[in-house]
DNA sequence: AAAAAATTGTCAAATTCTTAACGTATTAAT
DNA sequence: ATTAATACGTTAAGAATTTGACAATTTTTT
């Protein structure tokens, strides 16, 4: 999948990503079967250099010269990689407003991630229904994760609750914990963590629109796309 | 409130919003009123070395020898740094289940984020009401921004809508937006941009899960808190 | 068939980010 | 009052990431 013995940095895998949703998007609209690092670059704002770089860690995969790579081929390579291609099983803890709207998302399950159930600690909700979803309480929840064998566990609950529903997730066995409090969750080695929360995000927007209203222009250098030499 | 002609970088705003959100975290909670550079590293698995650096961007604010930082003096300066202390109105763009939660997520008004309205193109949806929200039409979009003032503009639209609304959006007047789309967004420099994408982070964790298990072990360097030197 | 053009993969230089180390300052202890 | 201990701010060294450059390769053109 990967070269051997290369530790891939995390800058690597955000960008592989991106590369997989834009392609997987122009792939819908065909604009042809091939694409060239530069274009890559150009739509993702990066050098072509960077991408091609990127693309080196994928072993299976080679462009051709005067080319470039074959759209539908990378997108398959990187649906390996990335582990798509086998489909994931997750359960969301906190039926809040974010929980509710994860569930009811979309997008999760054209990614291929299957939510089974969710949890929650509060007895009002326990038993009502989203959807097709009963919200279960939160003490069956190493028994779900154990009887469904549940991968990933997603976390929408108020801060002060995270780090113990974390916890109850590892013991329970998950292998990967989506974060989304605001919280910093302290889990193995052995356990994938992503964090994704909004309100950091609201946070660093807050903070680019102060400085550009001070300075007149942005003080940082661009939030995505960096390229540094410029 | 910067030290000057300094060009921040995104990591350290990054951490910034950060201790920002731990700080006032164990505020409320009163351990006493100072902190050193090694208790905020502790917590959030970083070096006492990066925060006290990060924190040496903060012209305004010193810490003193053998004590630490004052917390509640910290926070205050991150809070005019970052720009909380100032109320931010906010419009949502897509009443979707993603659109939704946002509109009705508390964490939003605690940290000075007010959304005064929420915008979709559906004709069924318009006139319908989500809490004391009623949704409108988005060709009413520009005219709300421009009478309201309104800031900043959070786009939950899909992804082939997205550039068009943040087009709209720039047009009209913000000055930050913070894209929820599967999508790169193009905007001038002088409106900030954050892009928060629930479904990347999925993937990247999927990423790091199919690399735990074939390598045994986790491919990547932390995805946060990283320390280079081990 | 040869020359020109385009594009990859790779290496090393340039750039940026992190961290250790150290001088200085403040508090506490003897 | 002196000494010890703690913790900051800063500098520079070390580590990691990005990017430019170029040889190699394939396609297109003449």
């Amino acid at each position: 999948m990967l070269k051997a013995n290369s530790r891939v940095s995390p800058f690597v895998v955000e960008r592989l990503t991106k590369y997989y949703m834009y392609l997987r998007m122009i792939s819908s609209s065909t604009t042809g079967q091939w694409i060239s690092s530069k274009e890559i670059a150009a739509a993702l704002e990066l050098t072509s250099s960077t991408v091609r770089q990127d693309i080196s860690y994928l072993s299976e995969y080679k462009g051709i010269s005067k080319r470039g790579y074959h759209i539908n081929d990378l997108v398959s390579t990187l649906e390996a990689v990335i582990g798509i291609s086998t489909p994931c099983s997750a359960v969301i803890i906190g039926a809040g407003n974010f929980g509710r709207a994860l569930l009811l998302h979309q997008e999760f399950r054209k990614q291929g991630f299957v939510i089974t159930s969710i949890f929650d600690a509060n007895p009002q909700l326990i038993g009502t229904k989203i959807d097709d979803y009963t919200i279960q309480c939160i003490s069956e929840l190493s028994a779900v994760i154990q009887k469904q064998a549940i991968t990933v566990g997603i976390v929408a609950v108020p801060a002060e609750a995270a780090q113990d529903v974390a916890d109850k997730l590892v013991t329970a066995g998950v292998t990967g914990i989506l974060n989304l409090s605001v919280t910093m969750l302290h889990v193995p080695e052995y356990v994938a963590l992503v964090n994704s929360r909004i309100i950091i995000d609201l946070m660093k927007l807050s903070f680019q629109i102060t400085s550009i209203k001070n300075n007149g222009n942005n003080i940082l250098s661009a939030d995505e796309g960096r390229s540094y030499g410029n």
